[in-house]
RNA sequence: GGCGCAGUAGCCAAGCGGUAAGGCAUGGGUCUGCAACACCCUGAUUCACCGGUUCAAAUCCGGUCUGCGCCUCCA
């Protein structure tokens, strides 16, 4: 398997540190807020990544962050008047929620800032001690970055180019030995949470909880650390800075980066506005939708969101849908039950697409092209299928199918609600009505089932209807 | 200014040295009472532009233009 590592921008080939097992750690939201679908990309990309690992039979260790403590939380509850942990623990459940409706797994461990506070201070401890960190008169921490030899490695940053940056940068904070060193600990203010450490009453900065969680959860080394190509820099730089001179090891092998959602090819974010959030678009489309546009471009590439381009990817998820409610119809009334000499044949054939899907997404998780494999079994098995197949051949077909959309996250298995009583009722007048060839009342009755979100499709095989 | 990424049919999007996948949309057909679904046919002599390397380039090198990102909280 290959993965492209922001670290030697290059792909590599992925070798775990232990056999079979796959350490992972995404950066998680900071919850102030409804998530937005720039938040979703990585959740849904990285749960894409997992899923496939898996399916290749490695036991993934998934961890991913809540920040439950932060100025943004903290500026939102004082606007809403109620506590800051009130905010958190309301967008946390609600982007959980969401991560529910878009199919992504829960992690194995959503660690929360708060509840890792001695793990941070125990660091910043040793880095003190160390000599990598030092506390200043107001009890704030920094980290001594020039320290740290290796500072700029992922990002590819020089250290002086970044000195000569900030110098326009009015910083606050002047008692910094160097411009470059960032907070591990800050002093509170009045009215905000804190809690109690060696240096001042107060909270943990942004890079810290991350390093910290990461530790706990999977160790000093780790597989894969992930997340939104912005937080190369400075996130995860410092990261890799705090935990290498903590440990004295390599933090993670492999850095993996998704590229943004735009809106009118602009970056999209909650601080410039212009954003829509998944509890938005779940009003509109089926979130299936919104993971399947997702997945359809590869997930290190840009990628443009509008109404239009959910449109086709909603007409396109239809496509792989129908297939699977064909198969399913077809199940049911099937007469033949073995598959014969022919359909044997067939089937076996059919193993080029898994192995095309397989092969795609070992070089680097290429959805895509994944995607476009699983468009070639569904027009494979739209024309070797036929109400006469045997329902051991159909249902092969139809686990091939499920099991391929699942290692994307997308849903085949339709749940069977039942249909009120009023709307069989309807069906049934219908198809009565059809036999009669009275065609306005069959029309009727199925603009009045239309407008119940009821979708009828005649085939020689019967009704069939779907929720839309 | 420093560091990067990208420019492939109407749209989306793979391919990254061997002669342009797939999807959406469009048009024509088969099926159907009509629809819908599905199937068949319909698409780039060409991959922003200009040079170069090579038997061979969308793919490598150099340059130009255009768009975008990071360098500051941000997925």
């Amino acid at each position: 398997m290959k993965v492209y590592n922001t670290l030697s921008r290059k792909k590599e080939t992925f070798v775990p540190l232990e056999e079979g097992k796959v350490k992972m750690y995404v950066c998680g939201p900071t919850v102030y807020n409804y998530i937005h679908i720039g938040n979703a990309r990585p959740m849904i990309v990285f749960d894409t990544v997992r899923r496939f690992m898996e399916y290749k039979g490695y036991e993934v260790n998934f961890v991913s962050n809540f920040t439950d403590v932060d100025d943004k939380i903290i500026k939102k509850a004082v606007e809403e008047g109620v506590s800051a942990q009130e905010i958190a623990e309301r967008y946390m459940r609600e982007c959980k929620q969401d991560m529910a409706d878009m199919n992504v797994k829960p992690a194995t461990v959503h660690p929360l800032a708060t509840e890792e506070i001695d793990g941070m201070l125990e660091m910043i401890s040793i880095l003190i001690e160390k000599g990598y960190a030092y506390p200043v008169k107001d009890g704030t921490v920094y980290f001594r970055t020039r320290k740290f030899g290796e500072y700029g490695k992922l990002s590819h940053k020089n250290l002086d180019d970044l000195q000569a940056g900030h110098r326009d940068i009015k910083v606050s904070g002047e008692e910094k030995e160097d411009s470059l060193d960032f907070v591990l600990w800050k002093p509170k203010k009045e009215g905000e949470p804190y809690w109690e450490s060696p240096w001042c009453q107060g909270r943990p900065g942004w890079h810290i909880e991350c390093s910290v969680m990461a530790r706990k959860y999977l160790g000093e080394e780790i597989d894969i650390h992930a997340g939104g190509e912005d937080l190369i820099f400075p996130h995860h730089e410092n990261e890799i800075a705090q935990s290498e001179a903590c440990s004295g090891k390599i933090f993670a092998r492999y850095w993996l980066h998704n590229g943004f959602l735009n809106i009118d090819n602009k970056k999209m974010s909650k601080s410039a506005g212009n954003f829509f959030t998944v509890r938005e678009i779940g009003e509109k489309y089926n979130l299936q939708v919104l993971r399947f546009f997702m997945l359809s471009a590869h997930y290190r590439s840009p990628l443009n969101f509008s109404e239009e381009l959910m449109e086709a990817a909603k007409n396109g998820l239809e496509r792989i849908w129908n297939a699977g409610m064909n198969l399913k119809h077809l199940i049911k009334n099937a007469s033949q039950q073995h598959m014969t000499e022919e359909e044997t044949r067939i089937w076996n054939d059919s193993d080029k697409f898994v192995l095309k899907f397989e092969t795609v997404m070992e070089d680097d998780f290429n959805t895509a092209d994944a995607i476009t494999a699983i468009f070639e079994l569904v027009k494979y098995i739209n024309t070797n299928v036929t109400e006469k197949s045997s329902s051991e051949f159909l249902e092969k077909f139809y686990s091939r199918l499920n099991q391929l959309c699942d290692i994307l996250g997308i849903i085949l298995e339709q749940t069977e609600e039942l249909l009120d009583e009023e709307i069989e009722n309807l069906i049934k007048e219908r198809q009565a009505a059809r036999k009669e060839k009275n065609f306005a009342r069959a029309d009727e009755i199925r603009t009045i089932l239309s407008e119940k979100g009821i979708v009828l499709e005649d085939t020689r095989e019967g009704v069939k209807w779907k929720r839309v």
